[in-house]
DNA sequence: GCCAACGTTGGC
DNA sequence: GCCAACGTTGGC
């Protein structure tokens, strides 16, 4: 099993919309390697949900892959602000996973507070200009955050 | 609103 | 293949 970290604007899709929703197809990753990490993903890892560009940038609740990758089909729909136009059916170019929630953090974990932790050197969305929106986090990792809550 | 740190595009 | 210009992300 895998572990991630998953960015999300709350004004768009915040962890209350994923509490309430449930399960949520991940649209709009629209950057090769985070799609690499989106077709890496397995059902049953396990993902840190963090909100990003707000008053408090922190993780805020976990988690879970709900589905295998599959084609991302806003790519497909010109309507959508997704749209690609140079992407075939035959050879989708973005994918997906379904993710479902698990449960809302009993604090944020402002983004403040991993910085300055010694132990969390190397994570990925640490690292300057990471401005990936899916990411892959360690155990060690994971672990840590966790056990700020 | 600013700006650093990227990724992408397109001319050559 | 190089690289300048441009666009995007996201913290502050």
């Amino acid at each position: 099993m895998n572990h991630w970290l998953m960015k999300s604007e709350p004004d768009e899709f915040s962890i209350d919309d994923l509490a309430r929703r449930g399960r949520e197809p991940w649209s709009g990753v629209r950057n090769y390697q985070a799609r690499n990490y989106l077709r890496a993903m397995r059902p049953g890892d396990r993902v840190l949900f963090y909100h990003s560009s707000c008053a408090e940038p922190g993780v805020v609740g976990l988690a879970e892959v709900a589905s295998e990758p599959y084609p991302d089909p806003t790519q497909f729909d010109p309507r959508s602000d997704y749209f690609d136009a140079a992407s075939r059916r035959e050879e989708p170019r973005w994918s997906l996973v379904e993710v479902k929630f698990t449960r809302k953090l009993r604090r944020t974990i402002p983004l403040r507070e991993l910085k300055s932790r010694k132990e969390l050197r190397g994570l990925a969305l640490l690292r300057p200009g990471n401005r990936l929106s899916v990411l892959p986090v360690s155990k060690a990792h994971w672990d840590c955050i966790l056990r700020l809550e």
